[in-house]
DNA sequence: TTGTACGCGTTATCAA
DNA sequence: TTGATAACGCGTACAA
């Protein structure tokens, strides 16, 4: 690795300058043509500053320590770390990911961090809940992922969940289905009160009636089959709203053992949880794609902001690395094609 | 921050003969009693090492490098990252992930976790493939994960593909199916021929003859179900051996539009790819998983047996992190229950 | 047995 | 406009 020190050396100047130089404090204070000089040596001999020895003197290691239970075992976590790496990398941060597995392991990673002097923390739920963060990191700067601070004090940033539930909805209303039913989670999660909330609306806005008949609550196993099947016999739904896209797969099963073709007989969308689905089930299943990346991407740029005292007004909103909408299946009158959305997230 | 400065001002000796101690290289440089009073008074100030300020001086970050593609998109990265970090963790390594998207992304990566002096790297594919690791690389001490050196000069961990078959059509056998197809992959997978292999001996084992007519290669897509609506048709068979989770999927699919129940009518096995399918597909789907989080542990206990010179015999292998297999499941003739495996790894 | 002195790469201060 | 010099926290050769 080449030093400022032999930078110096080649161009005949002192540390210090060098340091001036290339940390872009010589304005003003070292001469236009020695700066340049300075700089040419640098490309040069391929200089890279060494971020563990500057911090050394400065106290900042520009790495960020992104925290989260469950990493292992949510398939869409990859999303946010992917997004809040991309971020990192753009502002000259590096992102230490931990995965924490209870209390004392949470300990443990985020002391390790600590002594390593993450200069911020990022802490991720896998999906939003009203939390309260580790005690060993208050007073640190701190920004919550698809995560709600009991106390109202920490920034978080969340998905609209209320948006996805209307958008959803409308889309089998634009699809013309007659009687949507919703397939919801009966875990007390923030998603699935806005979810529902949003499905309520958009009916409402369509001029239709919330009939709790065509909503059941379910978790993720056996029971929820039967629950499916129930709410087939019993309400004929012709089109459904699920939770997530595992959900989506017992509307499956239950139409294919009736005869019943997704896509021309009932509609379904399924907001997005595990890709596999979107990818095994295309393209009859419409998928409603959560912002995961830019939910990431979003909470380091915060962060960084904390950390630099700087706004954030200046900095342009990332790309969407989602595939565009794809309407190139078949389209009869209630087939859904795959289709992948954004939506928004609020600070 | 608690500093060996501080811990040399309150002990009353010198930083150096604190740095002996703590790092005990003081038998015989230091009188036991001064040692003891020292380790004291680190104890009691809580004192913890900068290990950032010590690589100044060492020229090892004690931090690991982790690079893969696709951790965003594949579910079971998680579970590797998991076993990594576990490994890291115990022997006094800290993990830093980074997941790359394409050469360019991937050079940067590399690139920054060198300037923060990674003193070794492991380099992880998501499924088992011949693999040219990155040349920026080259030289530096690496273990490939889930990987194949194409020049066979890096060390690799990588599961047990074979056995993965043979175990899985063994227990379609052990349940009484007469016809057992292979629903594989048709990418040129090392699993993929691993596990027909595994498929194929099992079959022998039991003095059968291998049907070339009962395996089909699909992809996760579409015409995948129209191949597994074919299978049905032609060969009738009583037993799946799906090459992952996703699809068993179609031969769910096709199963429900027959009448068929999985665990009555005919049997599936499954590689657990994806996790969320072992759970909505509970209880009739048999999973075999694979040894994501031990493959994990093991490549960085080898790399951290490369840094440190010293050898492996010495460390035990970690406790399993999988639930124990459930049998606990109704089990007529063929019903198959939820039972999650583990295989071994081979270095 | 203990302490002094130096160096790791960088940055901040201050004097020239 | 520039360059010594000290300092960050730690490790180690060498002197005491």
């Amino acid at each position: 690795m080449v030093t400022m020190k032999e930078i110096a050396h080649q161009a005949g100047v002192s540390v210090s300058t060098v340091s001036l130089v290339l940390n872009n404090r010589d304005e003003g204070r070292v001469r236009g043509a020695v700066a340049r000089h300075v700089r040419d040596i640098a490309a040069q001999l391929g200089y890279k500053s060494n971020p563990l020895a500057s911090s050394l003197r400065t106290g900042r290691t520009h790495m960020l320590g992104f925290i989260s239970e469950d990493v292992a075992t949510t398939p869409y976590a990859g999303g946010i770390i992917l997004g809040a790496q991309r971020a990192a990398r753009r502002f000259g941060y590096m992102l230490i990911v931990v995965s924490t597995d209870g209390e004392e392991s949470e300990t443990a990673e985020i002391a390790a961090l600590k002594r390593y002097g993450a200069d911020g923390f990022l802490y991720a739920k896998m999906s939003n809940r009203i939390t309260h963060a580790p005690s060993a990191l208050t007073g640190m700067p701190l920004v919550l992922v698809d995560a709600t601070d009991a106390d109202g004090k920490i920034p978080s940033v969340e998905s609209d969940e209320f948006r996805i539930g209307y958008d959803a909805t409308k889309r089998l209303i634009d699809a013309g289905c007659e009687r949507i039913a919703y397939v919801g989670c009966s875990e007390p999660l923030i998603a699935q009160a806005e979810r529902l909330r949003g499905y309520q609306a958009a009916l409402g806005d369509d001029g239709r009636k919330f009939d709790r008949r065509l909503t059941i609550d379910v978790l993720n196993n056996d029971p929820a089959l039967a629950a499916v099947d129930r709410l087939f016999n019993m309400e004929r739904p012709d089109g459904f709203f699920c939770f997530n896209d595992a959900r989506a797969w017992y509307v499956y099963e239950c139409a294919a053992r009736r005869g019943l073709t997704v896509g021309r007989d009932i509609s379904v969308v399924g907001v997005d949880n595990h890709r596999v689905f979107a990818e095994t089930l295309a393209p009859t299943l419409t998928t409603v794609e959560l912002p995961h990346f830019e939910m990431g991407y979003w909470a380091v740029t915060k962060l960084v902001s904390m950390l630099e005292d700087r706004p954030l007004d200046n900095i342009d909103w990332p790309r969407t690395t989602a595939p565009m909408p794809r309407l190139d299946s078949p389209t009869p009158a209630k087939i859904h094609c795959t289709l992948v959305e954004k939506h928004s997230v609020r600070q």
